[in-house]
DNA sequence: CTCGATTGTTACGCAACCGATATAGTGCAG
DNA sequence: CTGCACTATATCGGTTGCGTAACAATCGAG
């Protein structure tokens, strides 16, 4: 099952929910970091920085500066893989997983006062 | 007609929509600046910087700044108000219009992918 | 006309981001 | 063991954003 949607539907539920994020204040996020924390959180395990840095198409150290800022807002964290420790492994935190939480939240609840 | 969608769906329609923004490069946006775009394109005119400034909850710099770069960008014009001098009344711009169609396609495409 | 209120902008100091390049640590083939 | 490939990070100069506070322009009541 597809879900249809129109643009006009689509921009709004967009726009509410991005709101929504601005208001939560969290968010002196770029649009990359946002990008990088769903990644993380939608995405299956592992991610490392080259990983993520090939599916966002920019460069690592983008990835790194970006790691630093999450990982200072305590939204995700970084550990050494063990097998390779070339890696490193991008991990979840609890407080992450809340707020990706909180996001879909947002969005679901926007979605049900759209227009037809 | 309410639209239905559970919390994995959205959270998947958002991630999807926003790699596509980031890929789209025209992302050196941040939330904020993403958030006045889409009320500026989205919401009944005319916008004023002060109107805007409490639809986000930040204060009135804030908004002016991003002007600044929306309009660097092309994606939105000011206009003094020629009714009330002291305004500032926000437009849009042709490549601004294009911009978010762009977004809203992307977001219709995504979610026609989306699991059921 | 005048003066207080309102609008948007600018100035300042600080922090964060960017791209590009250089560097340190690790793995692996030979 | 040696050298090369690969990972992530650190560094550099420049740009941009932020919050706070000061500012100029404009309006409108009295």
């Amino acid at each position: 099952m597809s879900l249809h949607l129109r643009p006009g539907q689509a921009l709004k539920l967009w726009h509410d929910s991005v709101l929504d994020l601005v208001h939560l204040d969290e968010s002196g996020l770029t649009v990359r970091q946002l990008s990088i924390l769903l990644t993380v959180y939608l995405e299956l395990p592992p991610h490392t920085v080259r990983g993520v840095a090939q599916k966002l198409k920019v460069t690592k150290p983008v990835i790194t500066r970006a790691l630093d800022s999450l990982g200072r807002l305590e939204l995700v964290a970084r550990r050494r893989d063990p097998a390779d420790k070339r890696n490193v492994l991008i991990q979840r935190t609890v407080k992450g997983a809340l707020f990706v939480e909180k996001l879909g939240d947002f969005m679901v609840s926007r979605a049900q006062t759209l227009p037809s």
